[in-house]
DNA sequence: TGATCGGCTATGTCGGACATAGGATCGGAT
DNA sequence: ATCCGATCCTATGTCCGACATAGCCGATCA
């Protein structure tokens, strides 16, 4: 049992808290166990309490665990993990893919979401930030063109998350921007997961292009359709597509408070 | 100088963190700026250096600083700060309150989240989360009538927040959950800083009320509705009312696809 | 003048020790 | 016999002192 945290090289400490990290997601040490002591946890290591320490720090920051004095260290519930947590968003990427239901939910977060960005982007989106959204755009180009080369390392896919972060910094907003530091390891995660057919890829990339448009144009409301239109592509290849209509992204209002859609700038 | 962390008396770890992180809020250390080194921070504190090391490591983890060996503590820049850390929007509600972009961001993100939310929890709120919702409210009322006396220690402000928590949990996802979490400092300060007048309370009351009817009714589009008129009351009385029209709620896109409301359960 | 070497500073890690919180156990009193 | 309290035990919290290491700065030398 616990074959996942057995390695004896010196780490120092983010690997270590890594290893138990993973090892919790992956179910091995379930919500209410305690994970080994801290003495334990140096034996298994090779390292000091310090050391330790430091690790299930780092876990305990991201509400994974919760330490009783005289007690042990104990998984915490689900719902108290610190989900937001880019590096708790990270662990989860890598190491729970096989959760449907937090796959599920992440999912429908974004697709109430990032039509809403898409839209913030389109009203205030700078030449700058429009520069960077291209740029994606025209990587993920290349990386099609010269299909087997990676172009210095960066894929296709890098180039996908790259577009989606770089809508999220264009609504200018701080809270927005953090949301989309924590997607991008879901985002990542479900990009390499889809489908990579060349029909596929061909709409995919005309629906991310009409995304780009709508953005330059200051067109909110074709942004955000043409948002959504990319996350159905990615939930019909991903078999979470049953979320697309149920669950509408974030709406505007058609109450008589609406004034005219304003022309900023 | 520094004269907000000078206290000898024994704090243990939270405190020191907290007593670190108001000062970088008051911006008594400013992003670049390097943070006392650890030996200094225990004289200050008359702490070990474990206990400082403790703390560091907490501002670490909330992306507040960088520590980089042989060279001290570094304050990063505020876009490197994880503001979704509930441990980091707690300290902004209670140290930032003077830094009105921050408010302004924080508001307009809730104006558009939670209508959204709202609406969420009008198509899956079970009866449990029905009784929570309107424990909140029937708090808010006893809170109201018996004025002075607050009910056991909590206050009209702690069953207000109550009230918004729990509309985010019944939307049963884990991530508008945790976003919850994150929101309640925030919400907390708006409240406690919103006007307190006897006939703003009742037109709030009765905002509040019309939320909660509609999730009853599984009314998404009243319950959001609803919901943005909670908001409006409370931009009027902070002067963020200029973020209500510009900033709309998410949305539910018009197009083909929507099937008809499905009446769960 | 410029590149390399050495020293300095402050963090990272180590090991051992004691204090403290919380649960379990065992005992006495009613 | 049951209930309640004092005691022991475990594992974390804190402390101390020491060395290793990273990164910067200045001095030295070609």
């Amino acid at each position: 049992m616990s074959s996942a945290v057995s390695d004896t090289r010196r780490s120092s400490g983010p690997e270590i808290a890594d290893a138990l990290a993973e090892a919790i997601f992956a179910g091995e040490y379930e919500p209410g166990d305690f994970v080994p002591k801290e003495l334990d946890l140096c034996k298994r290591f090779g390292v000091s309490r310090s050391t330790v320490r430091s690790a299930l720090q780092t876990l305990v920051a991201a509400g994974l665990l919760v330490r009783i004095s005289g007690q042990g260290s104990r998984v915490r519930a689900l719902q108290e993990w610190h989900l937001l947590d880019p590096r708790v968003s990270g662990w989860m990427a890598r190491f729970a893919q096989p959760n449907p239901r937090i796959q599920r939910e992440i999912f429908a977060f974004r697709v109430a979401v990032e039509p809403y960005v898409a839209r913030l982007a389109a009203e205030s989106a700078t030449a700058a930030d429009l520069l960077a959204i291209e740029s994606a755009y025209q990587g993920m180009i290349r990386a099609l063109e010269h299909e087997d080369l990676h172009w210095q390392g960066v894929s296709h896919d890098d180039y996908d998350v790259a577009f989606h972060e770089a809508i999220f910094a264009a609504s200018h907003n701080l809270v927005w921007a953090q949301i989309s530091h924590v997607l991008k390891p879901a985002i990542a995660l479900l990009v390499e997961r889809s489908n990579h057919s060349a029909v596929e890829l061909n709409d995919s990339m005309e629906r991310h292009r009409r995304v780009m448009e709508a953005i330059r144009l200051r067109q909110p409301d074709q942004a955000s359709e043409a948002a959504l239109a990319v996350l159905e592509r990615t939930g019909r290849d991903l078999g979470l597509a049953d979320l697309i209509p149920r669950v509408p992204s974030i709406e505007v209002p058609t109450t008589v408070s609406t004034t005219t859609e304003k022309e900023a700038l």
